[in-house]
DNA sequence: CACTGGTTGACACTGAGTGTCACCGATAGC
DNA sequence: GCTATCGGTGACACTCAGTGTCAACCAGTG
């Protein structure tokens, strides 16, 4: 019983079956727009059958928030790594900057990566799917920061809601970020979206429990 | 070129149709659950032929989310409304009561709006659906929010993410409401949310924009 | 009565997504 | 070397969402 990704022999063939798909996929779809089209389209590129799309990619949605959106666990695993006593709004600034690091360290994924933030923020169906995936990130770190800070997440709405404006700060700097033009700027963004966040993220816990 | 709900002749006929299509649509939907239900489930309940119900509602989703998210007019001008001098985490406060307050002044409504809220909650579909909506109040508002601050919305984060934290309060009332019991807690649970954020919205406008 | 504007149902069509099955290639056991 | 097996694949048929089209209908109006 192995869970995949575990042997090279036909495991490295279904990562480059995937990558085909993908690639086709995100091609089309960047110079095309999203409605324009369809799946016949990207498994004709790809040179592959109907069928075999959908064993890979659970929709044509799918082929494009995964390429954003695979790194859940590991913000998870940064913000749990952060030193306790760290404020809430650091330790979440280094958990979200995970996904970005790679674009920042890596000019020519970035320049995909921006493709792809620009294709999901202009295309509704997309928009959507990606804030399905960012519920569940909510969800998760959420649960993260009420085990920090040691409250009943379902009494309290700080945690939930401190997981939301990180996203919301996650969201605007991918949103500032698109149209703009030098990569190091990533950084900057996160450090204002964050300034903006940060005064309620920091508050001292304090009476708005209760209820 | 009149332009929808004028005269009361043929308007009457349209609404009714349009209420009956509503009401077996989230009859079936609630109890049934979104993904078990088809279009032809709810025109057969309803008595009508499937064309119709596109004629009314944009898809399946729409009709679920339609429910809740007529009212963004209504709550841009109570937020231009809200004297300026006001701090923003009070402005915005009122402005989106007003949704919820027919829900707070009509028991009645009150019980099938949770029902609603619940089934777009536990809906990927549906809840990815009413966040997309919630964009659409999010940029509203956030034209809103640059207006009465005097700020530029293109290089000053502070509006669309105010906007976001606002939402962010009202999606948090919400996820707390519906399995609750006694409706006056809205207001309760409005206030307790808001205090999370508050310290964010009601920042001195300084230093965080620059860039 | 004929005309007009708006609504409706029937039908056909595209496209997403799923289930099924036969086939193919590689590996394991004889 | 032959065969059983197992994962992946393509072909096909199917359901269902959503759209375009058209003929029929039902006011109100001349």
């Amino acid at each position: 019983m192995r869970s995949r990704a575990d042997n090279s022999l036909a495991e490295r063939k279904r990562q480059l079956v995937a990558d085909e798909l993908r690639d086709a996929a995100l091609m089309l779809l960047a110079t095309k727009g999203f409605d324009a089209v369809t799946v016949d389209d990207i498994v004709a590129a790809a040179g592959m059958s109907r069928r075999t799309f959908f064993r890979y990619f659970a929709s044509k949605e799918d082929v494009v928030v995964r390429f954003l959106a695979d790194t859940s666990a590991d913000i998870i695993t940064e913000l749990a790594a952060r030193p306790p006593a760290e404020p809430p709004s650091v330790a979440l600034r280094h958990a979200l900057w995970v996904p970005l690091a790679a674009c920042n360290d890596h000019p020519e994924h970035s320049e995909r990566a921006r493709v792809v933030v620009r294709l999901i923020l202009d295309t509704a169906a997309l928009h959507a799917r990606w804030l399905e995936r960012q519920i569940e990130w909510r969800a998760e770190l959420a649960a993260e920061l009420a085990n920090r800070r040691r409250v009943d997440p379902h009494t309290d709405p700080y945690p939930r809601m401190a997981a939301g404006m990180a996203l919301l700060a996650l969201d605007t700097v991918l949103q500032r970020w698109q149209p703009g033009d030098d990569e190091q700027h990533l950084a900057e963004l996160m450090d204002q979206a964050f300034a903006v966040v940060a005064p309620a993220l920091d508050a001292p816990a304090a009476s708005q429990a209760a209820g």
